[in-house]
RNA sequence: GACCCGUUCGUCUAGUCCGGUCCAGGACAUCAGGUUUUCAUCCUGACAACACGGGUUCGAAUCCCGUACGGGUUACCA
């Protein structure tokens, strides 16, 4: 019979929830799903001076947010709690006693400032910095006054890890010291309480970072000791920064929340950071059901990645282009809400759809959305034109055909004010008004000659939506006032 | 320093376990074309990599050894 497959995430509270950490989440949260085993969430909150309540919130957040759900943990309950290690001591405490009595484990006294000096002379000697056993065979009792706990690990042999994604690593006993179980004030170590809560808590893979390989030969002491099965193990590759080092807060957000907040979608997260590191053929955009098909741990890189804000754009733009009008609209509304008022400008609730369809696919985040589509909305005096492209494209030579277009336009019915019927009109109307142009300069005349200056006027910019969806947004009224407006600056431009 | 892990286009990677179909495939980025009234999307194409050196072999990106480089760990942090 196989163990039920029991996976963990153990972030400490420090801090808000690194996209590395996600990662590492993300790849317990599928495998959990992959294998219908259950995903728990444990604080790892030992060290009360660093941990605080509102960064496990945060994670807690941050992981919801990803969808990434977990079956047990301090805020859903289960039957292997309680889930913060701060609310676990007594049972540390009973299996440091056991160790105790076992002669498994002992009491050291050797002060901080004694193991400094211990290493400082170690280290100018060359040799390997490690405690020096001084106090393993001493049989320290509990009257001994100020100790910490320390595993009496084998001084040969080896200890060998089969890790599922670096494969079969072995380290030799003697490069491994008797480590710290419990310290001198009481409180146990990372590397006892995650031996101790993996096992209580039943995991069966053990899947973290692969900062944590080199802990992971104490830990399997530290089972042997307690005459355990060890689970196992698989230890994924860091996120690096563009220059190859951890990535870190000066390599730019290091934060989940930052990218929810960048108008980043949840699902092109979850696929660029499943994505980078691991590959399955060509795939490039997938849904959290389509990685858990066909996902598999030895596909996992074996190297750090780089993080690559360019792809993640890319498969953000990807993902947007996916979602339904409706679905955009609402993920973009906070954005866009938040834009207009900043911009003091308002957007009528029926025009918000159409506007967002005609950015849907030229915007690579959510942010880019609400700046972009801002222009349909913003009052004539905050509606600028860009400089450099209304000096190049509103020249005087466009003021008669402009003005012979604007009277067509106000001559129109307000029922054919749309893209629809706009479309064939002007260019019928371009037809009619070609020697009318002919006869007054001698030239000719296409309508797409205006199609451009009509376009600075009317978005500010050169590049966008269709001319006559842009128009039917806008509506008669302000469709004629900006291309009244373009005219004028025809006029100044000469 | 010691120990552990790693190294295929600028970046993410396929291929490596089971050597030949790989003068190395895809994606992002870049560049050039096409489509489009413009931009974006989309399509076509170009550029570009097996870290290095030895071996084993008829044949090596793939197996072995070494070197270099990078990362991680070396705490009474996690």
């Amino acid at each position: 019979m196989t163990k039920a497959t029991r996976v963990r995430f153990a972030p400490s509270p420090t801090g808000y929830l690194h996209i590395g950490g996600a990662r590492t989440a993300l790849f317990n949260w599928i495998y959990a799903q992959k294998h219908q085993g259950t995903f728990v969430l444990r604080i790892e909150d030992t060290d009360p001076s660093r941990s605080k309540r509102e960064h496990e919130v945060q994670i807690e957040r941050d992981m919801g947010w990803l969808n990434l759900d977990w079956q047990e943990g301090p805020s859903v309950g289960g039957d292997h709690g309680p889930y913060r290690q701060s609310e676990r001591f007594d049972r540390y405490d009973i299996v440091i006693d056991r160790l105790l009595q076992a002669g498994k484990a002992y009491r050291c006294t050797a002060t901080s400032e004694e193991l400094d000096a211990l290493r400082a002379g170690q280290k100018q000697r060359g040799e390997k910095m490690m405690y020096d056993n001084r106090y393993r065979d001493a049989n320290l009792g509990a009257d001994c006054g100020v100790h910490v706990i320390r595993l009496k690990t084998p001084l040969e042999g080896e200890t060998v890890v089969d890790d599922k994604i670096k494969g079969r690593t072995v380290f030799q006993n003697q490069e491994l010291d008797d480590f710290i179980l419990r310290r001198s004030d009481g409180t146990p170590t990372y590397n006892f309480v995650c031996v101790v809560d993996d096992l209580g808590m039943d995991i069966s893979l053990v899947l973290r970072g692969d900062d944590h390989l080199n802990n992971t030969p104490k830990q399997v002491l530290l089972y042997q000791a307690l005459g355990q099965d060890a689970p196992g193990f698989a230890h994924v590759p860091m996120i690096l920064g563009d220059d190859g080092k951890r990535l870190s807060k000066r390599h730019g957000a290091t934060a989940v929340g930052l990218y929810q907040e960048m108008g980043i979608l949840k699902e092109a997260l979850f696929n660029y950071l499943t994505r980078l590191g691991w590959a399955c053929g060509d795939m490039e955009i997938f849904t959290p059901a389509e990685v858990i098909e066909v996902f598999e741990l030895s596909q996992i890189n074996k190297a750090g990645a780089k993080w690559d804000m360019q792809k993640l754009l890319w498969c953000n733009q990807q993902w947007m282009m996916r979602l339904s009008l409706d679905d955009l609209v609402n993920r973009a509304r906070p954005f866009i809400n938040a834009h207009s008022d900043k911009h003091g400008y308002s957007i009528p609730e029926e025009k918000l759809p159409a506007a967002v369809t005609t950015m849907q696919e030229r915007a690579q985040t959510l942010i880019e959305l609400a700046e972009k589509i801002a222009f349909y909305f913003v009052s004539p005096e905050n509606f600028v034109l860009d400089a450099e492209a209304s000096a190049k494209a509103l020249q005087s030579r466009h003021v008669a055909p402009l003005s012979a277009y604007v009277d067509f336009l106000d001559a129109l019915d307000d029922a054919d004010f749309n893209a629809e019927s706009l479309e064939p009109m002007s260019k019928a109307w371009g037809v009619e008004y070609r020697p009318i142009f002919k006869e007054a300069t001698g030239k000719k005349f296409k309508i797409n000659q205006i199609f451009f200056p009509m376009r600075i006027a009317l978005c500010g910019v050169g590049g966008g939506p269709g001319l006559f969806e842009v128009m039917e947004i806008l509506g008669k009224t302000t469709s004629i006032e900006r291309l009244r407006h373009g005219i004028e600056i025809c006029k100044e431009n000469g």
